[in-house]
DNA sequence: TGTATTTGACCTTG
DNA sequence: CAAGGTCAAATACA
C-alpha cells in the first residue's frame, strides 16, 4: 500500500503538517521543562529547534503556494470566501443547501467514476455537464436522506487536466446515524459498488484546522500525521476522515484511503490551511501569528 | 422484486 | 436568460 497525500500535487502539505506537529511537540517539551533543574540550556535548545523548524515550514508553505496549479488558483479564492461557494471552475455564484462545505481532491487509480469510499453510503441523484469542464459533475446524496432525513450531499467531478483526479465537494452535515456503517464501509459492507478503497490515492486540496481534528491530526505518531484512530462519529466522517482499511506496507500499485480534514469553507470557528498559506504572502510575522493560532 | 443509476425536465439563482 | 442543482420516471442490476 502506498499512500500519496498532498496539499497541492506535491508532498509539501503533509511535510508542513509534519513540521507543525513537530513544533507542537517541542513546545510541549518546552512547557514541561520550564522551571526544571536544567531548564535554561534545554529551553534554549528547544527554542532553537522550534525556530529552525518554523523557518522550514515557512519555506515549504511559500514553495507550494508558488506551485499551485492554475486551476486551483482559479478555484481557491472562492473557497475562501463565504460569499462565493461556486465549486470548481464556475463563474456563477449559487447558494446551495447547508452552510458546511468541504472540498477534497481525490485520485482513483482504479479509474471508476466514484473516486473514494469516504465511509458513507451515497446515492447518485443527478449528473450535469458543467460549462467549461470536460467532465460532467455527479450529484450524490446520503442514502439515509429519506429514512433519517440526512441532508448531506456531495458533488464529484473529474478534473480537466487529470482524468484520474476528482474534485469532491461535500455539502451539508451528516445527521444520519451511520457511524457504525461508516466503519464497516471501509471493508466494503455498506457501499454496494464503486468501492475502490483498495486502489486509491487521496490528494488533499487543503485542510481545515479544527480543534478536535488538530488533536488527532497533530498529535498522531504515524508518518505524515495520518490519523488512524476511528472517527468519533458521523460528523467527523463527514468532515473528511476517510476510512483507513489497514496500515499495510506500501506497494507501488496500491494506495489506501487517507484520513484528512478537507477544506471547511463556511464555519466561523475554523480557518482553512489555505488561509494560512495566503498569510505567508503578507510577511513572516503574520505567518508566525497564523502558525501560533494553528498550534494553539 | 427491491434498490441503485441514468437522464431529461423542471426549478432556482445570479 | 443561462447555468447549476434537483426531481422523478425509466431503466439496469443483483
Amino acid at each position: 500500500m502506498e499512500t500519496v497525500v498532498d496539499a497541492n500535487g506535491g508532498s509539501g502539505g503533509w511535510l508542513v503538517v509534519a513540521e507543525l506537529s513537530h513544533i507542537k511537540e517541542l513546545v510541549r517539551q518546552l512547557e514541561v521543562h520550564l522551571g526544571g533543574p536544567q531548564s535554561q540550556e534545554l529551553c534554549k535548545h528547544l527554542a532553537s529547534q522550534i525556530s529552525s523548524i518554523t523557518e522550514r515550514s515557512i519555506s515549504l508553505i511559500t514553495s507550494f503556494r508558488l506551485d499551485w496549479p492554475a486551476a486551483d488558483v482559479a478555484t481557491t479564492p472562492s473557497l475562501l470566501s463565504d460569499a462565493s461557494d461556486a465549486p470548481f471552475k464556475t463563474t456563477k455564484k449559487r447558494k446551495t443547501m447547508g452552510n458546511k462545505r468541504h472540498q477534497v481532491r481525490v485520485s482513483s487509480a482504479g479509474g471508476g467514476d466514484n473516486p473514494v469510499d469516504d465511509g458513507h453510503s451515497w446515492r447518485k441523484y443527478g449528473q450535469k455537464e458543467i460549462l467549461g469542464a470536460k467532465h460532467p459533475r455527479g450529484y450524490y446524496r446520503c442514502t439515509h436522506r429519506h429514512s433519517q432525513g440526512c441532508a448531506a450531499t456531495k458533488q464529484v467531478q473529474r478534473t480537466d487536466d487529470d482524468p484520474t483526479l476528482f474534485d469532491v465537494v461535500y455539502l451539508g452535515e451528516h445527521t444520519c446515524a451511520q457511524r457504525a456503517a461508516a466503519g464497516q464501509a471501509a471493508t466494503g459492507a455498506q457501499v454496494p459498488e464503486h468501492n475502490q478503497d483498495a486502489n486509491l490515492t487521496v490528494k488533499i486540496e487543503g485542510l481545515a484546522v479544527e480543534p478536535e481534528l488538530q488533536q488527532g491530526f497533530l498529535g498522531t505518531t504515524t508518518p505524515f500525521g495520518l490519523v488512524s484512530t476511528p472517527a468519533s462519529g458521523c460528523l467527523a466522517q463527514e468532515r473528511g476522515l476517510f476510512s483507513v482499511p489497514s496500515p499495510s506496507p506500501a506497494t507501488p500499485d496500491s494506495n489506501h484511503v487517507v484520513p484528512f480534514p478537507p477544506i471547511e469553507v463556511a464555519g466561523d470557528e475554523h480557518f482553512g490551511f489555505e488561509e494560512v498559506m495566503s498569510a505567508s504572502g503578507e510577511g513572516v510575522e503574520d505567518l508566525d501569528l497564523y502558525i501560533s493560532s494553528f498550534l494553539a
